[in-house]
DNA sequence: CGTATGACGTGGC
DNA sequence: AGCCACGCCATAC
């Protein structure tokens, strides 16, 4: 395993219950700036028994990323809502459980040192 | 080695 | 709101 991918784990692992995060802003966190992508494909391929908030992980939008409708899709809604996070249609609005610049910096701690 | 395909993002219209 | 073009890059074929 990439050390690259572990901190993208890590990254997911720290956010906050009650808190969404996009997949730009985990890997931009992982020290990966403009991966999005490898954040997506990372969670389709999560080693056996480590267990990862991967519900707290939307589009930058605030928007599920899974198939609407589909099993992934509903787990999340389900999750997210189990926690206080609101979800309609399954977009969550980000301006008030996302995590923005200002509260990524309160909660995982300084940027760039 | 090209081409396509994503749990994506941003900017333009 | 939507659509499109690009940029991104690991994998699969």
């Amino acid at each position: 395993m990439k050390e690259e991918y572990l901190r993208v784990f890590a990254a997911i692992a720290a956010i906050p219950p009650g808190r969404v995060a996009s997949y730009g802003a985990i890997a931009a966190r992982a020290g990966l700036p403009g991966r999005a992508r490898l954040v997506g494909r990372l969670l389709g391929e999560v080693p056996d028994g480590m267990v990862l908030p991967w519900f707290r992980v939307l589009r930058s939008s605030g928007q599920i990323a899974m198939a609407p409708g589909s099993r992934g899709y509903r787990e999340q809604c389900r999750l997210l809502k189990a926690e206080g996070v609101e979800v309609k249609n399954g977009r969550v609005p980000l301006s008030r459980f996302g995590l923005d610049a200002d509260i990524d910096h309160a909660i995982w701690g300084m940027p760039e040192s």
